[in-house]
DNA sequence: CCGGCGCGTCAAGATCGCGTCAAGAGCCGT
DNA sequence: ACGGCTCTTGACGCGATCTTGACGCGCCGG
């Protein structure tokens, strides 16, 4: 299924992982110390990474900091209990979880799936949305109406993507307002009204008989292909 | 996926749950002091609210009560006394959960998960009822009758969710008031009757000879598949 | 047979949410 | 500094939705 990468210098620790990883059909990579470690995450770019902090060259979180400066890798911290600060410090790098130490191998597996899940979906890009009127490329910011293109602002692009992105599901004027404006905008406003007018008069073959940009009065809004 | 604000006046404590709450995809807000969280609840509008009862300024009760008087956020309520009295105050003034000191990290996330599932997605848990005549999909807001899309109400999709939380079984006049119109409506009024014609207009494959949305008279209604 | 009670039905008025417009502020490149 | 493009924000009208009151019908007990 996936790519996992293991760093650890505990062999007996190594092995337990690398079983059940294998049994639940990740295709397993190892590393004894942050150095290889480092190097596999270059060359192989795994598509998740378990790293123990005590490692015997690098100190974890400098490995950690270093696989940050060059991959977007989800990265799964394990450390013994007691060195909290170790963990606070790690998630601020940009871990993406801790286990803290000792642990369920089904736990940590669980943890690994949701890792490359978080991954996936952000990683999944729109790609190309097409429809009997419009084609809408999220890649090059392009979209060709009718034959012809069309500019979008940053900001209708953005509303587009978070509509976009189930296309045909309902998505909350909650949903949206923290998608594109941020989290602090959980509350109504025109925003969405103004936009939601914007893209129809962009998009769509009527606007005043919407058949793609969907208001769901009093939740949000659906787009359909 | 959800907004959490944390209010703490501990900057450890404080930067110990917002990490471990981004670490699991949420967003997080916080407030040192009660006057900031009531300024924040009414202009961010969380989804849940971790209130530590030893605050600075209010005492935590009381920023409890006023959150109360504006907002139905879940409000989980943190406090390092033992004394159950501020346990029972607490929960008679709207917590919806209650931890004390110290606790787990991983509890305390669980707990977060509750609350914003039992707040948010009441209509996500029902996911899709389906009958020999109709299928509602509760968490797209779609009904489908003979085959055709129908669009129903927010509050004809509220008196459902009520009605299909436990198929087959009665719901009182008294409990759906409450759950639909809020707490304060236990009196018997017009709105049942409107809104059962209104859905068995929608609904049923001959409104005069109702076959899902049945009435117990005297009791309430019933809804079976 | 009669009267009360509870439910179904209807319709009118009040309210709410959405679409629409436009003015002004902010930002950028020139 | 200037001009153009975006974003923000307030105002307004309209249609959908909610609320409320009135009325009729059937059931049940007196």
């Amino acid at each position: 299924m996936s790519t996992v990468l293991v760093v650890d210098d505990d062999p007996r620790l190594q092995r337990t992982l690398s079983i059940a990883l294998r049994a639940h059909s990740h295709h397993v990579l190892t590393a004894n110390d942050g150095r290889t470690a480092l190097a596999v995450v270059a060359e192989e770019s795994p598509d998740v990474v378990i790293l123990d902090l005590g490692l015997p060259d690098l100190d974890g979180t400098e490995v950690l900091r270093r696989i940050r400066q060059t991959s977007l890798v989800p990265v799964i911290v394990l450390s013994a209990r007691h060195e909290s600060d170790d963990k606070v410090e790690a998630l601020d790098l940009g871990a993406d979880d801790y286990v803290t130490k000792p642990f369920g191998v089904e736990e940590l597996l669980a943890r690994v799936r949701a890792a490359g899940r978080r991954a996936g979906d952000i990683g999944r890009q729109l790609g190309v949305i097409e429809t009997s009127h419009f084609t809408l490329d999220f890649a090059e910011r392009r979209a060709v109406v009718a034959g012809r293109d069309i500019r979008l602002t940053p900001t209708e692009w953005r509303v587009l993507e978070a509509l976009c992105r189930e296309p045909g599901h309902l998505v909350t004027q909650q949903d949206l307002l923290r998608s594109v404006w941020g989290p602090s905008y959980g509350r109504e406003s025109n925003y969405l009204r103004v936009y939601a007018n914007q893209l129809r008069r962009k998009l769509e073959p009527d606007p005043a008989v919407p058949r793609h940009l969907i208001t769901e009065p009093g939740l949000g809004y659906r787009f359909v292909l």
